[in-house]
DNA sequence: AAGAGGATGAACT
DNA sequence: GTTCATCCTCTTG
């Protein structure tokens, strides 16, 4: 696997990459310990013209200040006052394009996630959701503007072990959207591996009942 | 200066 | 299905 270069987040097609990243694998080397994870589920932000995008209008400010980086750099800020979310900053310098990761698939490193989700059964409740990953992950808003695309960041991305066909890519509206965000509500930039247990999933189904887990 | 609300998750009834 | 934790950011005045 191969450290993809900044080169791969530069185009100004946010989701054309937010797909494209759909099976690269995620690694972390947090607080000693290593961690990688296939990218199952992703969504893009377009700050032009998406009022989604804390960005709207390409209006920076000190919260979205990393979203301006030359893509290849991570964005993570706070929501809700309690979880990191952890964003990759795609296109130019100056444009404030960023694809959420939504959801992974973990392969090294599953005991550390665990332990640090404090669940003792191996099931998808421990990365099936933009904050549960950066818990698992100890992904921490310290790591806001960092770069993804050097083997020496606490967190960088790497080629995938098998290509996502197209087929094999859902494309729906984004979760979390409200009425204000109006017309961009609608828009089918979420994207997630269909038939992949590791997606996020509606937040009424309990996740210990669906895959058979006594809790 | 103040207040509302949020790209969520967990624990309830 | 509902509620709350928790705090930062943005809007409004």
């Amino acid at each position: 696997m191969e450290v993809l270069p900044a080169s791969f987040y530069l185009s100004d097609d946010v989701v054309d990459i937010a797909k494209k990243l759909l099976g690269k694998v995620l690694h972390t080397n947090t607080d000693n310990k290593l961690t990688s994870s296939i990218i199952v589920e992703t969504e893009a932000y377009r700050g032009l013209d998406d009022k989604a995008c804390h960005a709207f209008g390409n209006k920076m400010s000190p919260r979205t200040k990393s979203m301006f980086l030359p893509g290849g750099h991570a964005y993570v800020y706070l929501c809700y006052g309690i979880h990191a979310l952890m964003n990759v900053v795609t296109g130019p310098e100056g444009q404030a394009n960023v694809i959420l990761i939504r959801a992974i698939q973990p392969l090294h490193g599953i005991e550390f996630m665990m332990n640090r989700r404090n669940v003792p059964i191996l099931s998808p409740v421990i990365t099936n959701g933009p904050g549960k990953l950066t818990a698992a992950c100890n992904i921490q808003m310290s790591n806001d503007g960092i770069p993804l695309y050097s083997s020496d960041s606490p967190v960088f991305i790497t080629s995938e072990i098998e290509l996502i066909s197209a087929k094999n890519i859902y494309e729906g509206p984004r979760v979390g959207m409200t009425k204000r965000i109006d017309s961009c509500a609608h828009r089918p930039w979420r994207f997630y591996i269909k038939n992949n247990v590791w997606v996020s999933y509606p937040r009424n189904v309990d996740y210990y009942k669906r895959w058979n887990i006594e809790k």
